[in-house]
DNA sequence: GTGACAACAAATGTATGATGTAAGGTAATG
DNA sequence: CATTACCTTACATCATACATTTGTTGTCAC
């Protein structure tokens, strides 16, 4: 509320706190980045009680919050072992965020944003037939607070992402929205990203107004209209992104 | 391996062992039926250890584990509080399952459908331009596989099954692959429902071609004739299941 | 030699009691 | 009436003991 900085685990259902986020943090760093490989067996119980100081409630209660998110799979003698990629939730914004911050974050935002051309779309179209009044207003309110912010880099980030939420919210579709979590967190953390490569104020009125446009085809209840606003404001963002990074990688 | 019933729990990450099981297992599907609503409070550690007649260790690794699926927030003094329904991660598999075994899975289970009619044709455009010799070995093996079982129920729908994860993962979208995995486990709880109302060998064998039309086309390198194709399948089996089920909902 | 079976050991699973810590409530106090 | 100090509560952590599962190993019979 006060602030620029957003909370990044706010969807993360495990809030980090105490002696065993310390654990979680780094063995899901050690996981994501691949210095422990799929297949691999971590250190057992005691040791990683040596390790991090930390009793052995601590670790375990950590390794059973992994297993959750998939990571890793825990098995009487044989001990903790790093399951296959595959088999991780991908959906997490834990892993997400481990991945934008142990450096193998580009692979996944390449997928990330290939799905939002998919989705966002998609949800948007459902928007334009579904919306209630509230959600009309909400997204209506982050469209002003856009226009308004075209100035401050913080509130137009945080009006930005307020908006993709009430779309994705709108489409009354219990998994559209969840994936709006997810993208919501994928935005928090790039935009400080972005935010280096950022132009002048101009370049954000003019991103205000693509956002604007999907507003108001979803408005007119035109599903097709606010798809195609949609995929331009994606399109936008991708190639923001792709200047900001020097090129995730060319279709 | 040896029998038909498939393992729901494959991709939950937390292979439900022992006596925390139990207590997941409860707690979880009383929060997502409802018996204890967002924002309600969990007993306390101690009655639910009298309650369930386990330990305290079990009870808070048990805890941990429903906060990693973004269930319920534990905070010291305050309690565990179930969380708001837009923050549980519903692309958990166990809380996808308990959905359907609450009773509660046909709102989860329309969005599902939905989603799905936005994610298979997608992924069926990509796997069109990017499948490896791996790819179309796993979707061929998989195609052939339903046509010789179309008089086995049980082989057709592991044969069904794999060829939309062969599909998504050969997509190579970290995240398109694990939404297969979703599919994936939502197929494998809705076949039991979908065989009831399912009809004679003609139908598998017609389905089985409009599967086999789909593999064709990300033969060809055609994305859109795949992802038209694949459309037509989800379709074809969103209408299967609304017919098993008497109208999940009309569009 | 080979296979089945039994004993062992290694790692996690469960239980219990003691103590630390944060957060809400309440009463004393200015 | 507002503020502060304290106190209670419920989770957090630690330490230890014992149970359970399962991979390994070794023995015995054939």
């Amino acid at each position: 509320m006060t602030s620029g900085s957003f909370d990044a685990s706010s969807t993360s259902g495990y809030t980090m706190r105490g002696r065993q986020a310390v654990v979680i943090d780094q063995v899901g760093r050690d996981i994501v980045s691949g210095a422990v490989a799929p297949g691999d067996a971590l250190p057992k119980e005691a040791d990683l009680v040596e390790q991090f100081g930390v009793s052995r409630t601590s670790v375990r209660e950590a390794m059973r919050v992994l297993a959750a998110k998939g990571l890793v799979d825990i098995r009487q003698k044989v001990g903790t072992r790093v399951r296959p990629r595959d088999q991780w939730n991908v959906f997490d914004t834990d892993i997400l965020r481990w991945h934008h911050e142990e450096g193998t974050g580009d692979v996944v935002m390449r997928d990330l944003v290939e799905v939002r051309q998919i989705m966002e779309p998609a949800a948007a179209r459902l928007a334009a037939g579904r919306a209630t009044m509230d959600d009309h207003r909400r997204m209506s309110a982050a469209i002003d607070a856009m226009a308004e912010n075209a100035h401050s880099r913080d509130g137009y980030a945080a009006a930005d992402v307020e908006f993709h939420l009430a779309v994705y919210a709108a489409s009354h579709n219990a998994l559209l929205r969840q994936f709006g979590n997810v993208v919501a967190d994928f935005m928090k953390l790039t935009f400080t990203v972005q935010q280096a490569a950022t132009q002048d104020d101009e370049e954000l009125v003019q991103d205000a107004e693509t956002h604007a446009a999907v507003y108001q085809a979803i408005d007119r209840g035109n599903g097709e209209d606010a798809a195609e606003a949609m995929l331009r404001v994606v399109l936008d963002g991708k190639n923001s992104l792709i200047k900001a990074l020097g090129g995730l990688r060319e279709e």
